[in-house]
DNA sequence: GCTATTCTAAGACAC
DNA sequence: GCTATTAGAGGGAAC
């Protein structure tokens, strides 16, 4: 159905009443209406269209990768797999061709099932969807460093806390929360996501440090 | 390896040195020593159980369903589908016998997983996922309602002043932004998921009403 | 009180 | 700027 729509579309030209003029029945590029049409994206993409304006409006004709149509898009796996909704041509993996083949996709095409009301509805629409799952991310990230963090410091006092218990006097960690004073013992680090830094905290007082590593 | 922690539990029963003594290498019931043991279950669960037993200890014996052990422990797909992790028999579905296979897990197993350390830690620590879990879903269901709720006006908005561009005077939609007073043009109803009400917003003045309905 | 599918995000893998 | 697989989470449908 929606081929149906393109393929409408895709010619300035209607097909003569008696269907035997042949100067009218060849296909002719939906831009310029040249003969010299790229016969490879007809058949596979179903979009008649010749090099030359291809090149011309690269907002339209530009292929995509499956990878940026996902991420572009937000496109899901089922959508793009399917021919029938947005037809694509298989190329050999740029980075090893016995890889997965290249998945490639038609902007103009992408765009205009991202945009309809099967999936976003505008443009507008789309960007408020990125956003969103822009601050969902960060809100994940956050929460999840700082639940890290507090079990980080839960742990460490634990293991403070048996050592000393079970008496404990060799090397460096014996007896360490016994009094206020003392060098402080840094646990494991946990990284914080959002700057890159390391958090340690002092097993004993819980003093907590932030550096950065390289 | 969890089965054999559990193989160890499971007998109040040491092999004898030589081996040879039928009445001490023969299978018994874990809780009051019998031999009447369920054998599908010891095959299945790993559990040598007798039927008395089983119906004496609910807490440790009743089986879960996968739904239930997912929801009430929140386990994952992947745990429960290896039968190493979490041993369980496959029964037919009750609802119809061509859909999926039943899975039953034991209620004794399902805890020892879920409160382990490779798991939440503690029945605690289970609990404050679970209340963790209530509130992103209560904030995302806000969320949704929300963004719902703005396109909704959104598009009523628009579609009003198609209406009064397009000039349409027949039906009792014509002109309805012309002046402040006015009937109200109520657009379709949204569900308010918390409360299950519902709210319209009037096409015109943008007021919005909410309503139970039955 | 039934399960498999779908969707999203993210790291590993393809050779 | 490569893709298919995995995991987790949630709502709807049926093998």
């Amino acid at each position: 159905m929606l081929r149906r729509m393109r393929d409408q579309k895709a010619g300035p030209f209607e097909p003569g009443i008696n269907g035997l003029d042949s100067r009218e029945t060849q296909k002719r590029c939906r831009e310029c209406g040249t003969l010299e049409i790229d016969f490879k994206w007809l058949e596979a993409l179903g979009c008649q269209i010749c090099q030359t304006c291809k090149d011309k409006f690269p907002d339209k004709y530009s292929l995509l990768t499956k990878t940026e149509a996902k991420e572009d898009y937000l496109l899901t796996d089922p959508e793009l797999k399917d021919p029938n909704l947005l037809p694509h041509l298989k190329k050999p993996n740029p980075h090893k061709s016995t890889w997965n083949d290249m998945m490639l996709y038609l902007r103009f095409q992408v765009e205009e099932y991202a945009f309809s009301d099967k999936k976003w509805g505008s443009p507008e629409a789309l960007d408020e969807e990125f956003t969103k799952r822009q601050n969902e991310t960060k809100r994940r990230r956050e929460a999840k460093f700082k639940s890290k963090l507090a079990d980080l410091k839960r742990r460490t006092r634990v293991d403070a806390y048996k050592r000393s218990k079970a008496g404990v006097t060799g090397g460096s960690f014996g007896d360490v929360i016994s009094n206020g004073k003392h060098e402080h013992q840094w646990g494991r680090a946990v990284e914080n996501p959002e700057t890159g830094a390391t958090v340690k905290s002092c097993i004993e007082c819980g003093m907590e440090v932030e550096e950065l590593e390289f």
